[in-house]
DNA sequence: GCGGTCGGACACTCAATTAC
DNA sequence: TAATTGAGTGTCCGACCGCA
């Protein structure tokens, strides 16, 4: 089974500030408008904590039509019918507890079980400081409604962010999308002229096809897409997806019927056949069908529970803020200061064209290269130019191989891990408090890691690096002075 | 049962890179 | 210079556990 993640459309490009989205209003019912199956109204009442923005008018109308005239794939402000059978719902607030998600419907009615539309969870911008030692969910509002609960109005401030780390080398990326868009086309057109072409997993020669174009865009930024079947969809064919595209991946099937077959009228292609022009699909695997409870599905589990109650009154004051920031960041630099330094001093030998291994001894040790009792193993600093032409990256793995992507291994669950004592120092018995009072945070779980053992990993690598450093001599240096390798 | 703890998934930001 | 990528950084879900 596939999750899919209903990623927001592409972040706004500029710095322009984002507008906060939640508002007084969040908690007003009335701000909801759509109807459910059979006239209900939808969500229910006690539904209340998820709402529409007053930016965005939520209702779908009864005709069906997309009332989002900026929505229009064609610009010229049309509206565009949502997808038959389908009414579209977008929260800017996660959804009630238990709701997992919305399951997309196929022509025959059925959940389609390849993918759960996965409500997004939204962020804060920044948590205040009383919400982020705590791990627990903020507002936008100071103070923040947890703070209130605990009595900790005065202390609820926002935190500081740390300024992200500048001038570090990212190696080539991957292929541009436009890019991969001209090589489809010219695929196209290849199997058009050969249209027996077979999919092959890894087929460097036949790239996947292009997904399908969505019938109307996506909801707008931060808000929480979701399909809501209104039974059985109206015959004909159309697409009854557009959050669950095909795109050829392996392993990814876009109907996941369970005998790998495909609705006809979902591709608009004949025979469970994509449309045609497309290559066909490729093998399926057996599909499980995911472990729900009876009334999962949205439709069928209406109505829903409403938010938590707010309890009567002041209750346990919640953590305290407790070590500073500073401390927070023991050991988080080094290793991006350590890959600036190695850049550097890269750079730097082949501006000077002297040896690499002198440079690697420039480096900080946690990044220079790892003895290696192998005598073939090489150390190849190429320029950018050379890089790029190879493909070759310099401080991450290649990646540039779609067809080799692996699959995806199963996400692990959240939360902690179920305890079963066999961790060192497991006793079931919590951890010391902060001095001040406060929990034991994660700056101090990392303390706990005697300091001595990292300095002897230092001490470990940098003795080791030696050794390398000191037998690299000229002859080791074979290669252009452009593109020099040692060769050990 | 409540609330603190905390591992880790995931959301968001923005510098680096690439295309035009 | 705009568009895009993808890694850094922060948020907070949710299982676990101590305590009243
Ligand atoms: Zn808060
Ligand atoms: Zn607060």
């Amino acid at each position: 089974m596939t999750e899919i993640d209903v990623k927001s459309p592409q972040q706004n490009p500029s710095d322009q500030p984002k507008q906060p989205d939640s508002t007084n209003q969040d908690h007003d019912p009335s701000h909801f408008a759509p109807q459910g199956p059979s006239g209900q109204p939808f969500p229910p009442p006690n539904f209340a904590f998820y709402t529409y923005p007053p930016s965005h008018p939520p209702p779908p109308p009864a005709d069906g039509t997309n009332p989002d005239s900026n929505a229009s794939p064609t610009g010229n402000g049309e509206p565009i019918p949502y997808p038959p059978g389908m009414y579209p719902y977008v929260y800017h607030q996660p959804p009630p507890p238990g709701f997992i998600g919305y399951m997309p419907v196929s022509m025959s009615g059925m959940p389609i079980p390849s993918a759960i539309i996965k409500p997004k969870r939204k962020q804060v911008k920044m948590a205040c400081t009383n919400c982020a030692a705590a791990c627990k969910r903020c507002d936008i509002n100071r103070p923040c409604e947890r703070c209130i609960k605990y009595g900790l109005s005065d202390s609820c401030h926002d935190g500081v962010r740390k300024e992200r780390k500048k001038g570090f080398k990212r190696g080539p990326y991957n292929k541009r999308k436009r890019q991969e868009e001209r090589e489809v086309q010219d695929w196209e057109g290849g199997s058009q002229a050969n249209p027996n072409a077979e999919w092959t997993p890894g087929s460097a020669t036949a790239p996947f096809p292009p997904p399908p174009q969505a019938p109307f865009p996506p909801p707008p930024e931060g808000y929480y897409p979701a399909f809501y079947a209104l039974g059985p969809p109206p015959p004909g064919p159309g697409p009854h997806l557009v959050a669950v595209p095909h795109n050829g991946a392996p392993g990814e099937h876009p109907d996941g019927q369970p005998d790998g077959t495909v609705d006809p009228n979902q591709h608009n292609g004949e025979n469970g056949q994509p449309p045609h022009g497309q290559p066909p699909f490729p093998p399926h695997p057996p599909f499980v069908y995911p472990h729900l409870p009876p009334g999962a599905y949205p439709h069928f589990g209406y109505p829903f529970p409403g938010p938590p109650q707010q309890p009567p009154s002041q209750q346990q004051p919640p953590p305290l803020q407790q070590s500073p920031p500073e401390q927070q960041q023991s050991h988080t630099t080094t290793v991006s200061q350590q890959g600036q330094a190695l850049e550097n001093a890269q750079e730097q030998a082949q501006q000077d064209q002297i040896s690499p291994a002198l440079t690697q001894s420039q480096a900080p040790q946690s990044l220079q290269q790892p003895p290696n009792n192998n005598n073939t193993s090489t150390i190849v600093i190429t320029s950018k130019k050379a890089r790029a032409s190879t493909g070759e990256e310099v401080l991450k793995e290649d990646d540039d191989d779609e067809d080799e992507d692996p699959p995806t291994p199963p996400k692990k669950k959240r939360g902690r891990r179920p305890s079963d004592g066999d961790w060192p120092g497991a006793t079931n018995k919590r951890k010391p408090k902060a001095e001040n009072g406060g929990p034991a945070r994660r700056s101090t779980r990392r303390a706990q890691v005697p300091s001595t053992q990292e300095e002897d990993l230092v001490a470990e690598l940098q003795s080791e690096h030696t050794q390398i450093t000191e037998t690299i001599t000229d002859q080791d240096i074979v290669g252009s002075s452009e593109n020099p390798v040692v060769q050990r």
